[in-house]
DNA sequence: TTGAAAGCGCTAACAT
DNA sequence: ATGTTAGCGCTTTCAA
């Protein structure tokens, strides 16, 4: 490998001295127009591509930031990513990915590969399985700035960004009792996650503005999968007195309710209602067009990325950091699946 | 910030010298067990993190991979992202993501900043708008270890991995040929795209192996979109002897053939045949659901990973590098939209 | 088995 | 406007 080319090489060249040549390359007011020129040349012309890792090192930062998701596979991280990697270029920071495939453990090794990296900032979503947080309290403590974004949790007081996953379940319930269903189920997921918990609030803060009773019975406890969608179909359809409307925690089990309805023979939207949340790809495209809230992914991406950029410029002036935990609208997608009156 | 802790740190606190103190957590054989252990625990202690920035500089290697793709939005490139990330945690090493989205400067950009980082390699998968690849020969020159993955290019003599996109085609219009479907037609991509005519060549040579004649009526260019599978559709029934079949050339494609089909009440897959390409998430959600065939994302990730790994290992013992070209196996995920056989 | 010293490439403080 | 010097934190060579 071709030794790539340093300061003291183009200063060696030259007849000047490193220091020099890195002034001129960062385009220092103190340094003249004829050396900037000369130098610029001479760089150009060696190939020569600044050492970040040295440079780094010697400032004390990376211009680097760390970004810790589940899991790329979900289409849902891959546009948050798309958000966050876009801004930060613009920015000129890199990112460093690491997955924790929902578990604790490999969420805690990735902040320690992180920090070892010495990133500016770290934006996480908390693991499914991630019930202690101590690894995120330490990121915290060494105040380096830390963003959580969509799996939040707002008791650990760390700013954040996420969908408004109250208004959003608000909204797809009294949509589907403006519709005139008369009775709207939810199907819930793993309550242990809050914006879950949100969701089932919004649903229940609606029934009761709407002066609909609320009915535990139609709540199931699902697990975000096209299966609690039809085990809850299932589960409702075998009531005394039936729902007509199912308001789905997100959208595959919105999409295994619709699989369930058809498989019976029972008509969307005519003779039943259904909405999702997240507005996954394939709500568009399958029969009915599935309704569902919009959690805004590249938009989330890049508010994280603007956030952390804001408390890391912040943070070099020594100034007091406030928590910021900025609410993203949840857009209804109204389609086909929703839509009873004509 | 309270300042993370260095080797010094620990040298001080035990009288001994930040050489020492490497050597036993770098757990050397030449340092006794017993300093092995007083360190580790004075390490602990300390909530010592090594400074990788301090460390790359020193070693000449940081341990981190770049990753070039088109856009993290594509579901497609999110699995890929996951098998690489997957493995490179697995084996220590850190993944810096950038984006081209589909633009040659943001690629060539991408390029350069993943050099200034000091990445021990590059994984990148060519954006639609590269027809330079003077930067990847550049990589190529300082024998920095490069990987293309789905996106590549033959004639550039750099080590790869995809799937057999002209198997893949070809399987895909054998299917429909032995379903029974008289004329197969194919909607195409951009053709200054290597894969896309790899399947085009697949589709042909399928045809004529079947004692098909190739007629060239029967491929309209598209440009991997919905809207182009409607428009193929469209110009297709307008044909005198229309045909009773389309391969897409990927699953966005026959998704649009599908809605267009539906639009006019031709039923599939008894009067029309369809196949995709990809394994869109989408394609087991829709009515009919959509035969396609599989890339083998993760698996693509993961291998990518493994040739870029060996690269560096090796290139470390200054053995010579082979060019390596890992063909994945295409696989036909057949479902309704193709199967007029009962 | 451990210590002393040097240096990776950059930048900033200080000097001129 | 430019040169000198030192040091970021680590690892390695050489010496003991």
């Amino acid at each position: 490998m071709n030794r790539n080319s340093t300061l003291k090489d183009i200063a060696k060249l030259l007849g000047t001295t490193p220091a020099t040549v890195s002034r001129a390359l960062n385009d220092r007011s103190d340094i003249s127009d004829k050396m900037k020129k000369i130098v610029a040349a001479t760089a150009r012309e060696l190939g020569y591509n600044k050492n970040k890792v040295a440079s780094s090192l010697r400032l004390g930062r990376t211009g680097t930031i760390g970004v810790i998701i589940p899991s790329a596979e979900q289409s849902f991280f891959g546009s948050v990513i798309h958000g966050i990697v876009n801004v930060a270029e613009t920015l000129g920071y890199d990112v460093l990915i690491h997955q924790s495939n929902e578990s604790y453990t490999l969420e805690e090794k990735g902040v320690h590969s992180l920090l070892a990296a010495r990133v500016d900032g770290i934006l996480a979503s908390i693991a499914r399985d991630t019930l202690d947080f101590s690894h995120f309290m330490m990121v915290k403590k060494k105040k380096l700035p830390l963003v959580f974004f969509d799996r939040v949790n707002a008791s650990l007081g760390v700013t954040s960004v996420s969908v408004d996953d109250y208004s959003g379940a608000y909204k797809a319930t009294e949509h589907l009792i403006k519709q005139g269903y008369r009775r709207v189920a939810h199907i819930s997921g793993p309550d242990h996650i809050q914006i879950f918990r949100e969701r089932m609030r919004g649903y229940i803060d609606a029934l009761q503005a709407n002066k609909k009773k609320y009915d535990a019975s139609l709540i199931f406890p699902g697990n975000i999968s096209i299966e609690s969608g039809k085990a809850g179909m299932d589960y409702f359809l075998k009531l005394k007195d039936p729902p007509d409307a199912v308001f789905a925690v997100e959208d595959f089990t919105a999409l295994g309710v619709i699989k369930e309805l058809k498989d019976r023979n029972i008509k969307i939207p005519e003779s039943f209602g259904v909405m999702g949340f997240c507005n996954a790809l394939f709500g568009q495209h399958i029969t009915p067009t599935l309704s569902t809230i919009d959690q805004q992914t590249i938009l989330m991406g890049e508010e994280a990325f603007k956030l952390i950029y804001e408390m890391i410029v912040k943070g070099k002036n020594n100034k007091t950091q406030r928590i910021k935990n900025v609410i993203l609208e949840a857009i209804p997608i109204i389609r086909q699946s929703s839509v009873k009156k004509k």
